[in-house]
RNA sequence: GGAGUUCGUCAGGCAAUCGCGCGAUAUGGUGCCGAAAGGUAUUAUCGUGAGGAAAGUCCGGGCUUCCGGGGAAAGGAUAACGGAUAACGUCCGCCGAUGGUGACAUCCGGGAAAGUGCAACAGAAAUAGUCUGCCGAAAAGUACCGCUUGCGGUAUGGAACACUUUGUGUUCCCGGUGAUGGUGGAAAGGCGAGGUAAGAGCUCACCGGUAUCUAUGGUAACAUAGGUUCCCUGUAAACCCUAUCCGAAGCAACUCCCUAACGGUUCACCCCCGUAUGGCAGGAAACUGUCAGCCGUUUGGGAGGCACAGCAAUGCUGGAGCGCUGCGGUAACGCAGCGAAUAGAUAGAUGAUUGCCCAUGACAGAACCCGGCUUACAGAUGGACUCCUUUU
RNA sequence: GCCCCCGUAGUAAAGUGGAUAUUACAAGUCCCUCCUAAGGAUUAGUCGUGGGUUCGAUUCCCGCCGGGGGUG
């Protein structure tokens, strides 16, 4: 199972405003549903839903190197928790590295991930997650605890 | 045995399972997007997959574009000498200077006798004579003496005051002199003797330095010895002068393809020269219109540049490229032969788990490509050399 | 990635070879006042950092460190 990779920067911008999120002492986890999921679903050979992935690792984490690796272990963790447990399909799910994530180790992120979807709702066969209303748009820095909530 | 100097090499390894980028193969593999160019997702097998600094972006090139060629100006860079190199501000050798007992290390390295500027504070004074100090020689004038009657010799700088007695002292003026004067980074080469009215490289000996000549050694810088000349501080990482070199921008440079539309066909804003127009129609001509060619701009999409290169492409040729060997050279390096040639991403590929070993692996990630420099760095290991001690 | 620029008290700026580095606001202390404000006095600088040139460096030269901007 491959994962496509978001490139554009507005995505970023919109799951940073618009989607829910879940913070841990490694990772920030924002969740999206993401629109072009039906087309993404189309040009799939096995025409299954895919979720695209995105790691965000700025450089007050380190140098090159470090940030690299933090991005390797991040894919990993993810990996290995959508390999055990399935995760529902069709989102923008943007991965924002903390300070932390540079000591950690992949059962670590692993654990903090399963974590977070968990707080999310992204687990097959739970109900689907509200998203943040639309006022959020306009003040995007305004209480993030009660978008946290309105996500479980 | 101890202490040290210097030049190199490696940059954890092996195995298993899962996972990632790229390439090849698979009926042009299969699906999807697109008008097209093309892209993207995915399956299997095989191959392949970061560094000595990939870094900082400090120098030098390749390459691409700016229409082509030549010249000038401005600006910038470098700086003993000889060599290496595609080139360099790099490297090697060597000279000089500094440090070290030494192996060795470092680079402070054109010109201040072309000119301009600056030199705070202190100091009398900062490139120069206003103070202080020393002196009254010479010249002129005056007095006296001699006689060869217009010359020679002797004395005296001028004024005031005091003491004393025809000189001495004090103050002021005139003239000479140049280093005595606590300073300062720097004070007119240093020191001694002679010389002088007083002095001064004014003269001499020794020492130090500048320029230049000769001899010897060296390709040369330079070294040694001798002769001549001169001795006016420092600063050129102040302006500047001399010699040499440099056009600018940078792969986000740019090129090509698909698609659609518009404009020009002329001009080169440092100077000079060159430069794409042709056919048809109209017109006497200037010129106008139109078509083709050429050039440019813009919308949308895509590829290349980009992974040894080029070509007539299972091969051939080539390269500032890499490794090994031999030869030449003190060395940098050169020449010849042989051999191997695959990172190429585009939100950006090397990780996770387990086991074993060495005994815990530092600094750190290619982004067009090379040659250097600088900076960061746990250790392991090899060669050469120096000093000290002991033994033979 | 490439190309540039800037670092001076807490903040914002001057100073561009010369003595103890200025100015405004802010902060601390003291005076004034019954108290506060205003006013007055005063305090605090490795001039980002390490070398070099120079008698002398915030200034000139070189290397690092940190921050900012432009560019599809």
């Amino acid at each position: 199972m491959k994962y496509k990779a978001i490139g554009e920067n507005h995505l970023y911008q919109k799951a940073y405003r618009r989607g829910i999120k879940a913070v841990t002492d490694t990772v920030v986890v924002y969740c999206l549903r993401d629109f072009a999921a039906k087309r993404l679903q189309k040009e799939h050979p096995e025409k299954k839903k895919i979720n695209r992935i995105g790691l965000t690792v700025t450089k007050k984490i380190g140098g090159a190197v470090t940030r690299s690796r933090v991005k390797r272990i991040l894919r990993e963790g993810f990996r290995l928790l959508d390999t055990e447990k399935k995760i529902k399909k069709g989102y923008l799910i943007v991965l924002v590295a903390r300070d932390a994530a540079v000591r950690a180790k992949t059962q670590q992120i692993r654990g903090d991930l399963a974590y977070a979807f968990r707080r999310l709702g992204m687990y097959e066969g739970e109900p689907a997650p509200q998203f943040a209303v639309p006022k959020a748009k306009r003040k995007p820095d305004a209480a993030p605890s009660d978008r946290t909530k309105t996500g479980e």
